[in-house]
DNA sequence: ATTATCTGCACAAACGTTTGCGCAAATTCC
DNA sequence: GGAATTTGCGCAAACGTTTGTGCAGATAAT
C-alpha cells in the first residue's frame, strides 16, 4: 500500500519502540509512564512529563492486540442476540454498550438469527477472540455449548431468559408475573375466552409467559382451551397466521394475549384484513411496550419489560464475575414488568 | 481461579504448543495443517490427518489475538452508530453483522450517542484495537478525526449520510429524492402550507431532506414559510415540542413532513394531546417506514429507506477497500427510497 | 560409491506490549 | 576511603501464533 503523503514534522509513531526512540528511552520506561506506574518504578518526574508530551505529539496509541496477548485480557465482551433489529434487543444492546464503554470494554456484536448452529459457531468464535466475558440471549434449543464454554472459565450471563438445569447466571423479566397480570386484566374485564399466541417454545421467556397465562385462567376456575394456545415463533408472520387460524374457528376467543410486539403487529394485520377491530371485535394485550404502542389504531395495553435495567444489571453482573474470577458467584434476577393499561381491552362485563 | 473439575481423558489444550506436544510434532507443522497449507509445505497426508483429528479431540481453537498480532490483521470491523436502539440503525447493523460473519469478520459495536466527543474517542479506541476497517454514521459535527484515521490507512465507509469536503466513500439513501417525492405527494393533494420538522442539522441526511422539501415547494411556485422549518433533533421529544409550537401559530400548516420515525411519533403524541387527528386536522408524511407504520391510528404515508441494501453495500464496499488496500477506490452510492402511500394525507383539493 | 535431489518436517525470529529482575552511577553512612 | 544503600532507568523474556529458511535422512542418478 503506497501511502506516502506530506505530513507535519511531528508525524505519528506506529509503536512504543518508535516513541521510545524519539525520547532516547527504553520501551520499558515509556510503557510504565503511560500506564501510570512512574512512581512504582521510580521514574523521575522530568522523564514522565517528556513521555506524556511525546505520546501526545506523535499521536501514539498503544496496540491493544499486543497488550491483550501479553496480559491475557482483551477488555472485550461478546454479545449474542437473536435479532438486533428487534427494538427490544436494540435497547438492551445500547445499554450494554454504553455501560461497557464507560468501564473500558468493547462489545463484539453477534446476531445468532435465533439459530442454534450459528449461535454455537459464534460462541467458539468469541472464545477464540479471547473475550473476557459473554452476554447471551440463547436460542434455548441446546445448552451444552454454552455450558461447555462456561466450564472452560469464560464468565457468561444469560439475558431475557434462563437455561434450566444449568448454573448460568441470568437477568430476565419475571415473565410469569407479567403474563399473570396481563391475563388477570383480561379476566377482570369479563373475558373468559382468551387465546395465547406464543413464540419460540424452546426458551424460558415463552414457557414462563404461557405458564402465567395458564395459571391465571385456572385460578379463575374456568377451563383451558388447548386450541387457543398456538404459534411457535416471535415474528410478525406467526402472529398473522395464527390470528387467521383463530378467527376461522367456530369457537372464537374474545381476546388474544400476544407474547411479543411483532406477534401483535401480525395480529393487527390479520384483523385488518378480516375487517375486525380492536377492541370491539377482539381485545388484545401484548408483551412488550414499544414507543409506538400508544399511537396504534387502538392504543395497545402492554406488558412493559425493564429493558435498560436488564442491560445494566447484566453488564454489571458480568463485569463483577470477570473481576472476581469465580463462576459460583451468581446473582441472577427476575425483574418486575409493568402493565400499561390503554384501550385495547373491551370491558364485556357490561 | 480454582477451576479444578473432573474431565474426560481427552481434555482441552490451551494453545498450539500443547496440541503439538500431544502429537509429538512442532507447532509449525500443526499451524500449517490447520491453515490448509499441508501441500505447500509437503506435510504428509498421514500427519495432516492426525493433526486435524487431534485438534477436534482436544477442542483446540487458535488464539486469534496472537494470530492478529503476527498477521497484522484482526478480521474485526468497527461499527459506530448514533443509536442502536433506533430500529432503522438496528436493521442496518443486523445486515452488516450477518454479512460480516459470513465473510469471517467480527463486528465491534460502538454507540456514539450522537455525541462528537464520544465518537472521536470510539474512533481512536477502534484504531487501537487494530480493526481492519470501520463503518460509521458520523455525528457530522466535526470531520477531522474521521479523516485523520482514514489518512492513517484505515478503510472507512460512511453510512446514512456523507461527509462533504472529504473523499470518504459512503452508502446512503438519496434523501433529496425521498423528500421531493414526499412533498410532491402533499402538493398533489392540495397542500400548500406544509411544515417540516427536522433533525440534527449537522448531518447531510437532514440537509438533503430539507433541500428536497424546499425545492419541491419552490417548484410549485409557492412561497416558503421559514417558520415552518423547525427542530434540531431526530428524537420523539423534538417532534412533540415542535408540533406544539406549530399548532400554536396563528398561521398553521395543513401538513407536516417529519424527517424521522421518532419525530413522527412525537407529532402523534402532540396532536393527540391537542385533540387533533390525522389526516382530518393535519396531514403527515414521515421519513422511514417501520413495521408498525400501517397499524397506527392513521396508517402513515412514509418514505421507505432501503436499509438492508445500505447495510449490504456498505459492508461489501468496506471489505473490498480492505482487500484492495487503496483508499482511492470509492464506489459511493445514493440508493433510491420509495414512497409508501397510506392514509395520513388528506386530499384537500376537493 | 558418490553426488544430487527429494521428502518430511523443524528452528528461530517476529509481531508489540508488559514486567521481573537487575545494572550502574550517585549518594549516604560508618 | 570503603561499604551500603538509593536512584533512575533498562534487559530480556514472555504471551501464541505464523512463516522464511533450512536440516537430516531417504532416494535417485551418474
Amino acid at each position: 500500500m503506497c501511502n506516502f503523503v506530506l505530513q507535519p514534522m511531528n508525524r505519528k509513531v506506529n509503536n512504543i519502540k518508535e516513541l521510545a526512540d524519539q525520547l532516547k528511552l527504553s520501551p520499558t520506561t515509556v510503557s510504565r509512564v503511560l500506564n501510570g506506574k512512574s512512581e512504582i518504578y521510580r521514574i523521575s518526574e522530568t522523564t514522565s512529563k517528556k513521555v506524556i508530551a511525546a505520546a501526545r505529539k506523535f499521536h501514539y496509541y498503544p496496540n491493544r492486540i499486543a497488550r491483550g496477548l501479553k496480559l491475557e485480557k482483551t477488555e472485550t465482551l461478546g454479545l449474542i442476540i437473536p435479532d438486533i433489529a428487534n427494538p427490544y434487543f436494540g435497547s438492551i444492546a445500547k445499554t450494554i454498550e454504553v455501560e461497557a464503554h464507560q468501564k473500558g470494554y468493547s462489545i463484539i456484536l453477534c446476531d445468532s438469527l435465533d439459530d442454534v448452529e450459528t449461535e454455537t459457531e459464534l460462541l467458539y468464535l468469541l472464545a477464540g477472540r479471547k473475550v473476557d466475558g459473554i452476554i447471551i440471549a440463547p436460542t434455548g434449543k441446546s445448552n451444552e455449548h454454552v455450558v461447555e464454554l462456561q466450564q472452560q472459565g469464560i464468565p457468561i450471563v444469560v439475558i431475557d431468559r434462563y437455561l434450566p438445569g444449568t448454573s448460568l447466571p441470568f437477568i430476565t423479566t419475571d415473565n410469569y408475573a407479567g403474563a399473570l397480570m396481563a391475563v388477570k386484566h383480561l379476566l377482570e374485564k369479563g373475558h373468559q375466552q382468551i387465546a395465547c399466541i406464543q413464540g419460540n417454545q424452546g426458551i424460558s421467556a415463552n414457557s414462563d409467559r404461557v405458564k402465567g397465562y395458564v395459571d391465571a385462567i385456572h385460578t379463575k376456575g374456568i377451563g383451558l382451551n388447548e386450541d387457543w394456545i398456538l404459534g411457535d415463533d416471535f415474528g410478525e408472520e406467526n402472529g398473522y397466521l395464527q390470528t387467521k387460524n383463530l378467527m376461522a374457528l367456530a369457537d372464537k376467543p374474545t381476546a388474544i394475549f400476544a407474547l411479543s410486539n411483532l406477534i401483535s403487529l401480525g395480529i393487527l394485520r390479520a384483523l385488518k384484513e378480516l375487517g375486525l377491530t380492536v377492541p370491539d371485535d377482539v381485545s388484545v394485550v401484548s408483551f412488550d411496550e414499544q414507543p409506538y404502542s400508544a399511537f396504534l389504531a387502538c392504543p395497545m395495553t402492554t406488558v412493559e419489560q425493564p429493558r435498560e435495567e436488564i442491560g445494566n444489571m447484566a453488564i454489571n453482573l458480568l463485569l463483577k464475575n470477570i473481576s472476581e474470577g469465580n463462576a459460583v458467584n451468581l446473582n441472577s434476577a427476575m425483574l418486575q414488568p409493568r402493565l400499561i393499561v390503554r384501550e385495547s381491552v373491551k370491558n364485556i362485563n357490561i
